[in-house]
DNA sequence: TGAAAATTTGATAACGTATTCATGGCAATG
DNA sequence: CATTGCCATGAATACGTTATCAAATTTTCA
């Protein structure tokens, strides 16, 4: 009863043709005669044969197996976008390798490394600072890669995302309209170029158009956790004069939240809170919380999509593809 | 400069050695005379070589991957289990292959199929509902596979996870020993063992030994989410005299608390609720909600050290494993 | 110093498939 | 009926490694 592997050889004993008949049977390839795809269906049934991956890779060079990268996938955006991501692909027969990268530089490309080993036959890259060495061994690699929820700022390769810079420029906009002439700005490391350049972009713009001076002390740069959302919450209650944040992380957000109304700070009518990514957790809390609607599952849908193609050798229209957002506003705005 | 692939035949070559030689000095083989280790190593830098995993795993075949199989990653507790489950993964220089199964039977065991024609060395399972069909793919898989977070009801796999009946059964005597004669139980699907098995077991126990009478009109069964938790709550509230529950999932305690207090109904003045899981959700909300301190990410590393003994075939004492856990109190209890 | 033992090394055969190229058969064509 | 051309098939090889076993080399020790 030990189970003996059964190889493609088998079945092409049993059913008295070659292997390469077989071979062809099991990729449908056309050129076999009906009569024979029969007999050799049947017998791969009756033997219960299923072809061997790893030789099959080896032999053709491709693996049906993408690389994705993430920073972590206990963070909800993230898990979103690789939901869809792994959804597209086992639509497409293609069988996911996931990576934490905790947005270490060094991590990132050992495990880059680790992933053209494995003959990957494509990646997907999540995550927001993009360091040049990084960049290069994108490059350098013989497999397509694509952004999915973030751009590479330098703008060389393919990339699925929302326009940070329009999203946040409405959410700052909403806050102005609601006559906040304070509003702070408030998001991860601003190293990171969704941050630093085009949400922060979206901020300025908006601000200028409505003639308010930009305040550098009213941009706060932290971690996108809970916990240093109730941390910062002291230091905005003792800022003065301002009245309302544009969040970039709904933890981050819900954490801000919470220690605001700890303090006594009423939300929204001491405080207004927009912030970005609306995933459930913005429903949850009380009041619920004004957010960007980032397509998350859906990003991650067009750029396994995306990669597909790429993977295929496919023309491609755009490389850079921009996915529609929208506004969801609660009680955290007036 | 088309980056031509170089083989380990290549190194053996510059180095003036065979294959085989260089085999042994990648594979950190003792029997290798300093020297040759020295010079291989110089050429395989300068070359650039890199091991091609597919073709390393045709021929030793071990893949060092490993196989993930869970409900949904986008739910918090699957999501931290796979990220223990990954750390540890790494840290033994193996890769996983994420596979989302909605809990669907036939997609379970089509993922499961794929995985083997992978080739992978093992298999992390996680979700509740095992069907027969499943078990049987399981005991026939000639790669090793661990349950992580529940266990197989039958008993025959190896499993981590913690005591749910005991920890049920404590939360059901705090609720008790706060002076509540009818303490609901909600829950996920009753057909999952953790839920209809153990869980219940904690809970029916519990009220035993306090003498209080078991009404099934106090167990509800719904799914996991907060939207059902939200409907949930007139249900509960309607139903006369009931004044607290012990409710199995981080999410849908949210919505029922959120429900509830939409209701008028006040926690923990007029109802106490204790969850389970102790997800960061728990301390988002107001009032924080009392929970079952469940080790999720040890839960995922445990049952990867654990996977990992088993495909290296070492004696493992015990094959299922029963984590401690802690209760969480806050503010949803008295 | 010489033989035996231990250590290093190399040649070669798997691993299980895809693919190329040659070939045989058969239908269509004149 | 002979010829052309196409379709279906098979033989052989490549893919890049690991593993086995024998050969070569070095070390040990009497």
């Amino acid at each position: 009863m030990a189970k003996q592997t059964i190889t493609i050889y088998d079945v092409a004993r049993e059913a008295g043709v070659s292997m390469a008949t077989v071979s062809r049977v099991v990729n449908g390839n056309p050129n076999v005669k009906p009569v024979t795809r029969k007999k050799v269906n049947e017998v791969i049934e009756r033997l219960d044969y299923h072809p061997n991956a790893v030789a099959r890779g080896l032999a053709s060079k491709r693996s049906t197996t993408i690389g994705v990268i993430l920073p972590d996938i206990t963070q909800m955006f993230f898990a979103s976008l690789a939901r869809g991501i792994d959804d597209i692909a086992s639509m497409y027969k293609y069988n996911i390798i996931l990576e934490n990268s905790d947005e270490d530089v060094d991590k990132k490309v050992e495990v880059l490394e680790n992933l053209q080993a494995k003959q990957v036959d494509g990646i997907i890259y999540m995550g927001n600072a993009v360091d040049d060495r990084l960049r290069e061994a994108f490059k350098a690699a013989r497999t397509p890669v694509v952004f999915a929820g973030s751009v590479d700022d330098k703008n060389t390769l393919p990339s699925v995302s929302i326009d940070n810079k329009a999203a946040v420029y409405e959410a700052v906009n909403k806050l102005i309209d609601n006559k906040n002439k304070k509003i702070a700005f408030i998001s991860g490391p601003l190293s990171e170029p969704v941050n630093g350049k085009f949400r922060l972009e979206g901020y300025r713009l908006a601000l200028s158009e409505a003639k308010v001076d930009y305040d550098e002390n009213l941009v706060f740069e932290t971690s996108n956790t809970y916990e240093d959302g109730v941390k910062l919450a002291s230091e905005i209650a003792s800022t003065t004069g301002v009245t309302a944040a544009f969040v970039a992380n709904d933890s981050l957000a819900v954490g801000l939240l919470n220690g605001l109304q700890d303090l006594g700070v009423k939300v929204p009518e001491d405080f207004e809170i927009i912030s970005s990514n609306n995933t459930s957790l913005t429903k949850m809390v009380r009041p619920q919380i004004s957010s960007i609607g980032h397509p998350m599952y859906d990003t991650g849908a067009v750029a396994m999509r995306l990669l597909t193609k790429l993977m295929n050798k496919e023309e491609v229209e755009e490389r850079n593809i921009t996915l529609p957002f929208d506004m969801v506003f609660r009680q955290s705005t007036k």
